[in-house]
DNA sequence: GTCTAAGTGAAAATCAGTTTCAATAAGACA
DNA sequence: TGTCTTATTGAAACTGATTTTCACTTAGAC
């Protein structure tokens, strides 16, 4: 997501470009998938030492609402956020021994939201995380 | 899940099976699908009246820990349980007007599976949640 | 029946995230 | 460029879900 193009969809929402939420949002970037507001914070306040947490917060609720962002939940109790691709998505590996997070492009739940579809629920989103052992972890133990 | 089977897989674990214990099984199964602890602990107090919330929780992390219940996320803050059924699982569809969750049993999931192992993970769960709009709520607005 | 470790309840603590409020600054307009 | 309105910010206090502590209880092995 380029500054630009953010920028834009932030003054269409009404919303002001400030100098933290360009942080937040190259943090967000430079951080890749899955971050926690704790880590972006820490990728933040390296643009912008005097940056909050909660001024972290409220921006990913923002980029959020005008599709900038998304947030994950993997169960861990804290929501993860990462930058919105347009028109792709992807999904979450999470290896259950180390927990490094891997993703992958391919999707298979489209056809399911056709049958859904035709029993009357209109499906608009859907999250998948997929949970297991990574190559390396699966050969180490 | 019967209550001999669930025991038996608690004493198993090195568990003991106590009324509060007997009290949330049958909460979970009388709830159905994604209730949050608060609500387990409403129901499981009609059975045993002095049952604290605190043991709800840890009752439930028994419970996920021996494969009796699964924990489901939703992305509202909370996390919500459900009993699990032997070999089958099921995915959510929540309605993002009226909040209602139903259940659909198919799941398109697996291929996306194998295409992952041929990378290396090995994936042994996944949650998948939609998002959208119910028949009710799609033609009332 | 005895005994011991697992389980319990209440209160306190923790932790992620939200709200409040006074101060700051984006950006519309003169 | 200066002015003004209002969104945004930071710090501190708060909230709500969940966990920990600790003294007391009890399941179930012997």
């Amino acid at each position: 997501m380029d500054l630009d193009r953010a920028a834009g969809r932030l003054r269409a929402g009404g919303r002001r470009v400030t100098a933290q939420r360009r942080a937040v949002l190259r943090a967000l970037t430079e951080l890749g998938c899955a971050a926690d507001a704790e880590e972006i914070h820490g990728r933040a306040r390296r643009m912008h030492p005097r940056i909050g947490l909660v001024t972290v917060y409220r921006t990913l609720e923002a980029f959020t609402a005008e599709g900038l962002a998304q947030s994950v939940f993997l169960g861990d109790g804290r929501t993860r956020y990462e930058a919105t691709e347009q028109g792709r998505h992807h999904h979450h590996l999470v290896c259950l021994h180390c927990g490094r997070i891997a993703t992958t492009d391919e999707c298979t739940v489209q056809p399911l939201e056709g049958t859904i579809l035709r029993r009357g629920f209109e499906v608009t989103a859907h999250r998948l995380e997929l949970f297991g052992y990574c190559a390396r972890c699966r050969t180490r133990r």
